[in-house]
DNA sequence: GTGGTCTAGACCACG
DNA sequence: GTGGTCTAGACCACC
């Protein structure tokens, strides 16, 4: 799996990071049982401190997306991966909101922002099926 | 107009004042050529330091939503607000994509994302119709 | 708030310092809304790592005890202390588990087991009470 | 016997393991004198490291529980299973008081936590009658 | 001043 | 070998 960081950006390194993951799994190339890289080995492969893919691990562990097996290092949750909850939604809306109520500021409509939404979608799934 | 600020959010204060003050123009409760209180002023109402309120104020300025009048302060920008840039599109979209990639991993579908922008939508509507 | 940490024992650092400030909470020596000290001072006073009471402060935010306010640091969340959930009660019976088994294998009673626990919660109320 | 491992909980399997051999001589599945299987065997049957096991033995024939038979192998301790010691009471005691502040701060009442430790007793006493 | 992030290097428990 | 913990020291954003 390709993970591609912009050091220089002002997005901490472990949030993008956390995105490139939650990325491999949406798309199925991290399929539930897979065991992912040691800390040391991924934070060797991309360049940066091991502590940084540590954080990113255990805020993914926290959400329920990976897990530690004692056997095969850390994993994809083999068992029920995070669904949408309601604290999720609350917590999405109030991320979309401002930046929704800018985007109508600016005169962008509803239509073309959905559109925006739906392309993002597209992309994702078509990243999927060639998996 | 009311500003609403959560001090335990982790976001920071002058990027929830930038929304608040955003907001008031999408909705029409600030009007192009409106002034704005003061910076100390604003700064004392909403119990906050003066250098958040400055440096929302200035990003404000840079993004062209305010600008300073001699005789009024610093006003909203009474000939043109800032419109949809290709810069802008960029960056929302950089914004979006995480957001939604984790959402389509939770299962959310394309259907119930984009009904969720539009109730934003329309709800931001309503507030300008009643403002 | 006295600090007392055994840098010796097999318990991390920071789940001592986490208990230490749950007492703290519970015998009412923080109360909701206090501030805590900053991770480089009381680390600074009890002679440990600024991360590992960086640590500690985030589990604890995490677990909904403490949050951080933007004017006032980190502080006792004043609105609404964890209460008993669910995954609360599931998590403790499958502590106390083991313990009970082997304090049964080894001949102690049903009472002189629960008659420990009470006397840690009157201990706790003693400590409470003088605060 | 059955043994149920959680290889992805943060319980080391060796500390799992113990309590699962001593919850077996508690409940009368495990008899003073009776043999256990080898550490190859054990190992095989469910799946883990042999020095984990080993480790497990080890630290049961510490505590007492078990003990080397010349002939029969590893078995149950056939002349005297551990007591309540002082230094027993003293390291159960430590575990417990953690958890109870914690129960307690949470707004747990001494009384439901006392009735959580009886009702595992009474759960434990009818595993006994069973077997 | 605060907390947040990142780096570097070390030791230990576990399997 | 793995992850977990702790230390030390640095820079940055925010207030």
């Amino acid at each position: 799996m390709l993970i591609s960081l912009d050091l220089q950006a002002d997005i901490p390194i472990y949030v993008q990071l956390r995105a490139q993951i939650i990325e491999g799994i949406a798309t199925g190339q991290l399929k539930p049982g897979d065991a992912l890289p040691s800390v040391r080995q991924l934070a060797e492969d991309i360049g940066i401190n091991m502590h940084t893919v540590n954080k990113t691990y255990n805020i993914l562990k926290q959400d329920g997306f990976l897990l530690v097996h004692r056997q095969k290092g850390v994993v994809v949750n083999p068992d029920m991966l995070p669904r949408v909850t309601k604290e999720y939604v609350q917590q999405i809306h109030n991320d979309l909101r401002p930046m929704i109520v800018e985007a109508y500021c600016r005169g962008m409509t509803k239509k073309e922002f959905t559109q925006m939404c739906k392309d993002i979608f597209e992309d994702l799934k078509k990243g999927e099926a060639k998996s």
